[in-house]
RNA sequence: GGGCGGUUAGCUCAGCUGGUUAGAGCGCCUCCGUCACAUGGAGGAGGCCGUAGGUUCGAGUCCUAUACCGCCCACCA
């Protein structure tokens, strides 16, 4: 190993090298230990069909920030990954793959070498999304790894199945579903998108039987006319009263149909009356219900139309709509057009029309499963962080329609269903029958279709657990701790593992459903691939590392909220892990002999803290607290902010440089003492960054010496301890008024314009209480604001006649400039901080003087107000008598 | 038609249960190649927290209206 980390932060030197030995040495592995809490996390299974996108990505890394905390505070901790089979997603590029490469469909080969080659796909691109996962540092354990179509998790689909089948909760029904004429399969109401699309409205005449003039309705769909089966008013419509319980004819089909009278018309809306046509519209096949209208089908399940629509058959229904209306039109049965914008549904994987269908499918009976689904999020045992999303899942919940499981499909589960034969007779069983309990006959056939890729999704949380058995992991991991998704699949995922847990386990799936929002591109736009807007994680990880890929992710984001990517971003996050990756190369710089071996150290016991290490100490334990906190309220981005700030704005900016005296003009025992405090403090801010910039941590870990007992990784750690009594209280006032007077004589050297490297004489005015500080303060104020000499005076006679002051709390500061002052630039300078101080000092006058405040506020609150006051007084009284003697330099 | 979210510095966003002078990153201005780091250091400018009311001693934070922007749900011919 080298003796120290490179010149450059460069990433791509060890994340791959550390993952591949986190992962060979069992860190990830969980492994039940009674002896611990568990603290359990799912990973989404991505789906097979794609890549890792930026939302994984912040999905895993939210995941992965969460487990690594929970493991480095000793929960036996397991984060489950797998992959998704995604049922209709992944058989439509198998059939494209298909199609490409041999020009046949799915029906040419059959089923048995359709899936083969399914399963093919799954090898291939199942392996690289999880490639893609180890890339961006998840540590969740592969030997537990789960895919929705194995075994174990089929065989937990098929018993669930059965048993809600055998509750009655599962039930085979003929009805209108949403249909995708491209994919060729019937989805489930989510499934189906809904958009606003430029359409018309057509109005037709439909002529009487009488004779009569009949009846005119509007329609968006014309094609659908020659399933219509009845026109239908509203009883209450005084226009029509006579009309029903007549016929009119269909027009150019010469069908009669009947006007019927039913209470979903609305007289408001159009021309008050509705043709019915029950195949292609889910409120008129309830009218048809209603009043035993037949179900003629005009639009085939190619979307073609069917042989009842003579001349048209065969058609599309988009080109059969365009002959259709020129037709009517031409026969003087077009009222009139209007545009109009048509609210469509579309497929949500093809983004094609859907079209209502009639057909045999299966559905689950959702009222009985969604009530206790309701009552466990009601009763905050899960609960949804940020809290609003509760009220979009009960929105959904509450108002719940029967799920169409039942999918057109190969890939996927397919139904364990079995039909006779002989009699046709229906047994739903784990496996073929072996005789038909109806007619004794042994020939079945199985259920052609398969099942919502959901349905076995939403088992995750215990079909990877073990369940139907009672394995110990069950018992032991379930339920499951958080959940972390975004929030577009809470009515498709979220919610039906909740319900299906209630169902199966009797208890809720998680106690926390973390939430977080979609990565969007720098103009805010949805990433996406007709866009072509999307960026790719791991070319992120390629040019920045995945720490900064994933500390910018987190960074500054609320739970919930949409983030927008942009290279700024990871360009900071990237610059933040170099600046840490500098300040420990300093820090190993100091610790070790040129041949690589360490330099003697303190220990904790021998160790003699100067004003500055105690101050860190006591900085970065407050951190702790803050960030401890921020992590169990899953406030990541809170957590991450404080992280950096330590680093970064306490560790580089002030206590590296503070200890640099004494690190180079120190004896030995100084040296070593410095060299403690240094790696003590080093290592405390590694362990509360790993969870976030994991890699980068452990890299710099393993150049540090290791105590006595450390675990093999950093990752194995435990997390820094809190706490609470406050300690050092003397020392950290000194270094804080040693900064603050540091800072002071930087302002003032800086509005003087005068040259850093010009040494300054700083004279300092202390207040009683600020005294011991000041004091205490001189040589760094010395070493860090470039001062040769530091005065200290008891009153503002002695202040040297030509000097720019500033002034923090309880302290005054004042540099001689004889020949580099800029008077214009002090006197403007008290003149804006008169303003300010007499600002002040009339905003708490006022306050005090409000009877209100002064009564009700808590008293500590009015004593600080207090407080400040006397010190705003005091301040701008120095100031005030400064002004005059400024401005007769002036002169 | 319902529901939810957003509106805070030039840009992108934080700001927990109301309580120091409202913060960060990027950008901008001035200065600095020095011995951890120019992927850097020092200093600085910049905000009536969408608008109007209200509650309170005190409001970016709570309430009520309102205007824009976005999202989700919904069977409107």
């Amino acid at each position: 190993m080298e003796n120290n980390l490179a010149k450059n932060y460069s990433p791509k030197e060890f994340e791959d090298r550390l993952y591949k030995a986190w992962e060979e040495s069992g860190a990830f592995h969980a492994e039940i230990d009674k002896t611990k809490k568990p603290f359990t996390i799912l990973m989404p299974p991505p789906n097979i069909t794609g890549q890792l996108h930026m939302g994984h990505a912040l999905d895993q890394t939210l995941q992965d920030a969460l487990t690594r905390y929970k493991r480095m505070q000793g929960f036996c901790t397991l984060w489950l990954p797998g992959t998704d089979h995604a049922s209709i997603a992944t058989e439509v590029k198998v059939v494209d793959k298909l199609k490409k490469e041999t020009g046949l469909g799915k029906e040419d080969i059959g089923r048995e070498a359709f899936l083969e080659r399914a399963w093919a796909w799954k090898e291939e691109f199942g392996g690289r999304i999880k490639n893609q996962v180890r890339k961006m540092g998840s540590s969740c354990d592969w030997e537990r790894e789960r895919f929705t179509m194995d075994e174990g998790c089929s065989n937990a689909v098929k018993k669930h199945f059965i048993n809600l089948y055998n509750k009655g909760l599962i039930y085979r029904g003929n009805r209108l579903i949403n249909w995708c004429p491209v994919c060729g399969s019937a989805l489930s109401d989510i499934e189906v998108e809904h958009v606003d699309k430029q359409g018309k409205y057509w109005y037709f005449r439909y002529p009487g039987v009488d004779g009569g003039e009949g009846i005119t309705v509007a329609t968006s769909r014309p094609e659908t006319m020659f399933a219509d089966t009845a026109i239908a008013v509203n009883p209450s419509d005084e226009r029509y009263k006579d009309m029903v319980g007549k016929k009119v004819i269909l027009p150019l089909v010469g069908r009669e149909i009947p006007i019927i009278a039913d209470e979903y018309p609305d007289p408001e809306k159009g021309t008050g009356a509705v043709k019915i046509t029950p195949s292609a519209d889910p409120n008129d096949f309830e009218v048809g219900q209603r009043h035993n209208l037949d179900k003629p089908v005009a639009i085939d399940e190619h979307a073609k139309m069917t042989a009842i629509c003579g001349k048209y058959q065969g058609m599309d229904r988009y080109e059969c709509r365009k002959a259709w209306v020129a037709d009517l039109d031409a026969a003087g049965y077009l009222v009139k057009t209007e545009d109009m914008t048509i609210p469509t549904g579309e497929c949500y994987r093809c983004h094609n029309v859907v079209e209502p269908r009639i057909s045999d499918q299966w559905f689950v009976k959702m009222k009985p499963l969604a009530e206790p689904a309701i009552e466990t999020v009601r009763k905050g045992e899960c609960a949804f962080v940020p809290e609003r999303f509760d009220k979009t899942y009960f929105h959904w919940m509450e108002d719940i329609k029967d799920w169409c499981i039942s999918r057109q499909l190969w890939w996927g589960h397919r139904i364990p269903a079995y039909y006779c034969e002989e009699c046709g007779e229906m047994i739903v069983a784990e496996d073929t029958p072996a005789v038909c309990p109806k007619c004794g006959c042994t020939h079945f056939k199985q259920d052609e279709d398969a099942l919502d890729t959901w349905f076995s999704s939403a088992l995750w949380p215990f079909s990877t657990l073990g369940w139907p058995k009672d394995t110990e992991e069950l018992k032991y991991f379930y339920p499951t701790s958080v959940l972390v998704t975004g929030y577009d699949i809470i009515f498709f995922w979220v919610a039906r593992m909740v319900f299906s847990s209630m169902e199966v386990m009797g208890e809720k799936p998680f106690d926390h459903v973390l939430i977080h929002g979609l990565v969007r591109d720098a103009q805010g736009r949805k990433m996406s691939k007709s866009l072509g807007n999307g960026i790719d994680p791991l070319e992120m990880i390629d040019v920045y590392g995945a720490d900064a890929l994933r500390f910018m992710l987190l960074f500054g984001n609320a739970p919930g909220n949409d983030m927008r990517f942009s290279t700024e971003k990871i360009e900071a996050a990237r610059n933040f892990a170099n600046k840490l990756w500098n300040a420990s190369r300093f820090v190993i710089m100091n610790l070790k002999e040129e041949d690589g071996s360490f330099k003697p150290m303190a220990t904790a016991e021998t160790a003699k803290l100067a004003a500055e290490d105690k101050w860190m100490f006591s900085v970065i334990n407050d951190a702790i607290g803050d960030i401890t906190s921020n992590m169990d309220k899953f406030e990541l981005g809170l957590a991450e902010a404080k992280i950096y700030e330590l680093i970064w704005n306490y560790f580089c900016d002030w206590y590296i440089e503070l200890t640099k005296s004494r690190l180079y003009n120190g004896d030995e025992e100084t040296k070593m003492s410095v060299r403690y405090s240094l790696v003590t403090c080093l290592k405390n801010l590694l362990k509360l960054l790993h969870p976030f910039m994991p890699f980068i941590t452990e890299e710099i870990w393993s150049f540090l010496p290791a105590d006595e007992g450390a675990a093999k990784f950093l990752m194995l750690e435990s997390w820094p301890e809190y706490k609470a009594e406050k300690l050092f209280a003397d020392d950290v006032a000194a270094i804080e008024t040693a900064i603050g007077i540091i800072k002071a004589i930087r302002n003032i050297r800086s509005k003087a314009e005068a040259a850093p490297s010009k040494k300054l004489h700083a004279v300092i005015l202390a207040d009683a209480g600020y005294k011991a500080s000041a004091l205490a303060a001189e040589d760094h104020i010395k070493t860090q604001a470039n001062v040769s000499e530091v005065s200290y005076i008891d009153s503002k006679d002695q202040v040297p006649g030509e000097a720019m002051s500033d002034a923090m709390p309880g302290v005054e500061i004042y540099v001689p400039l004889d020949d580099l002052m800029d008077y214009k630039a002090e006197y403007e300078r008290l003149l804006s901080e008169k303003k300010r101080l007499e600002g002040e000092v009339s905003r708490i006058e006022g306050k005090l003087s409000n009877q209100g405040f002064v009564a009700k506020a808590p008293e500590k609150i009015v004593n600080a107000e207090r407080e400040k006051l006397v010190g705003y007084k005091d301040q701008l009284e120095k100031t005030l008598a400064r002004i005059p003697v400024v401005e007769a330099k002036l002169k």
